[in-house]
RNA sequence: GGCGCUAUCGUCUAGGGGUUAGGACGGAAGAUUCUCAAUCUUCAAACCCGGGUUCGAUUCCCGGUAGCGCUACCA
């Protein structure tokens, strides 16, 4: 039976390189018939927050997913502590009553190997025994072979043979001095308690599998067997420097890839194009489409760029920081992936009308718009192959929510090729037209051509001063399909507000 | 410092002892349309370096270099 779990750490938002370890874990199950395994490693209380949990949970829920069992490890304790005891009765641990800071700075300050802090390791039993009772605290350590030339191995499904020295092993701690319980032991505990078959997670725990390797086998007499590992190549900056929150902050969160308006399939479908391939020349891909064409062989071993623009960030971060208040808007288009921005655009213009309609309303009506629902719906045609990010809806669609029209320049008026009296012929002819004609497309489309053609335009000359006296700009959508939802009342007053401003 | 991992266009990647080294994004040019977008066509763009093995290496092996990771009583 298959199982696999995404063990986060709530110390922080959830990180795009969580997310695809998250999503390839869920592909791997849903592929596979398997289970899904949602597991909140919290055992460090220090470091640990409701906001993160929250955060965390936030972005699971718009991945919209879902798992299949939830555990939090923190809960967990007494399974961990008896799996800790067992492995000292069996002599594989052993205490280590050396104060935490005094083992640290003895590390830090020669940069040679450290093992193990002297003494500990060949304190007698008894001596340990007398030492804990007597209440002075210490640390659970593992006690990794030495000097029998002894190797650590493992397979991982996406790097191959691993092997290690157990002499470059360090004595890693498995209990604090507080009693809780270290990552490694912990995650080895619940790993086996919880049946997982395959751990799926960031290439950053290869070095750390040994010593997982050497718990699993010191817990082989408590039902457990290692799991398959599959290690991930990481996501990275485009200076090959690891994501990190405090240099690249928002594109390393998830939430800030939903808040500017990124389809949660298409963020999906982004993500595990970057160090996976299904092989053959797709790259829109549904999510059914992933499903069934996740699997192992196709992770890469390199790490993948995520290509965003440092600069925009930067510029991002100065502009945004006076107004605290989290502002998608803040982050310029530069901020993502062009390949993100490509893609969340095609699944975007794949997404049925009505459906992207309902998206987009409640982001014109947060904006403070109000909209009606089938105007929405009438708008969503006229845009959707005009906008990367759900967000985009308010600059594309902007001149359908207010009423009047911004000022704009009058100079946008003339055509090309044209000058003011041109602008000012088409106008004022085109007013005429369309207080006349029949406001459907096919209707202004002959009338306004056939007035274009009277006056010795090229269509373009005619359609561009009433484009730009409606929208305000010179780049919007087609012109009668725009003019049909705006309606001839508006249209007129806007193609008269222009004959006027032009005097 | 020690140990581990990695290395194909700017980016994501396919490929693999003999190929015009393929695709996608992005870029450039053109077509099309009432502008923009979408769409279509075309172009530029890569096998880290040095040794081996071999008739032949980008591919296999070794070394170097670079990058990344681990080296915490963080995860």
């Amino acid at each position: 039976m298959l199982r696999v779990r995404f063990a986060p750490s709530p110390t922080g938002f959830l990180h795009v390189g969580s997310a695809r370890t998250f999503i390839f874990n869920w592909l791997y199950a849903r592929h596979n018939g398997g289970t899904m395994v949602l597991r909140l490693d919290d055992t460090d209380v220090e470091r640990n927050t409701e906001a993160s949990v929250n955060s965390i949970f936030d972005g699971l829920r718009w991945l919209d997913l879902g798992w299949d069992e939830e555990y939090k490890q923190s809960e967990r304790l007494a399974l961990h502590r008896e799996i800790a005891e067992a492995i000292f009765q069996k002599d594989l641990a052993y205490r280590d009553f050396t104060p935490a800071h005094v083992g640290d700075a003895e590390k830090s300050g020669a940069n040679q190997t450290w093992l193990f802090n002297p003494g500990m390791r060949e304190l007698s039993r008894a001596e340990s025994d007398r030492r804990a009772a007597a209440g002075e605290p210490f640390a659970l350590r593992f006690r990794v072979p030495r000097g029998l030339g002894a190797e650590v191995r493992f397979a991982d499904a996406v790097y191959g043979e691993q092997a290690k020295a157990a002499d470059d092993i360090e004595d890693f701690a498995l209990l604090r001095s507080d009693g809780m319980p270290t990552y490694h032991l912990a995650s080895c505990a619940d790993d086996v308690d919880l049946k997982i078959s395959d751990i799926i997670r960031g290439q950053d725990h290869l070095s750390n599998t040994f010593k997982h390797v050497l718990i699993f086998e010191g817990t082989q007499g408590a039902g457990g067997r290692a799991p398959q590992f599959v290690h991930l190549p990481l996501l990275v900056a485009p200076d090959g420097s690891k994501l990190s929150k405090r240099r690249h902050g928002p594109v390393v969160s998830v939430t800030t890839y939903r808040d500017a308006g990124f389809l949660a399939a298409a963020f999906m479908n982004f993500l595990c194009l970057l160090g996976w391939s299904p092989k053959d020349d797709r790259t829109h891909m549904t999510r059914q489409e992933l499903i069934d064409a996740f699997s192992l062989e196709g992770i890469n071993r390199a790490n993948a760029v995520v290509n965003f623009k440092e600069t925009a960030l930067e510029a991002a971060a100065s502009a945004g920081s006076a107004t605290s208040a989290a502002n998608s808007q803040a982050y310029p288009e530069e901020t993502f992936d062009p390949k993100a921005l490509w893609l969340n655009a095609e699944h975007i213009r794949a997404l049925p009308v009505d459906e992207l309609s309902a998206r987009l309303l409640p982001i014109v009506q947060q904006a403070g718009f109000e909209v009606a629902p089938e105007k929405m719906l009438a708008i969503t045609p006229l845009i959707r192959e005009r906008i990367k990010l759900l967000r985009d809806v308010l600059t594309a669609a902007d001149f359908f929510f207010v009423d009047p029209l911004p000022a704009y320049d009058s100079a946008e008026l003339i055509p090309q090729k044209g000058d003011m009296a041109m602008a000012q012929k088409a106008l004022t002819r085109g007013r005429g037209v369309l207080a006349q004609t029949e406001f459907t497309h096919d209707a202004l489309d002959h009338a306004l051509r056939g007035a274009a053609q009277e006056l010795g335009l090229k269509a373009g000359q005619m359609f561009q001063p009433i484009r730009v006296a409606v929208c305000g700009r010179k780049n919007a959508p087609p012109l009668f399909e725009t003019l049909v939802v705006l309606g001839r009342q508006t249209t007129l007053a806007r193609v008269e507000r222009a004959i006027q401003q032009i005097g």
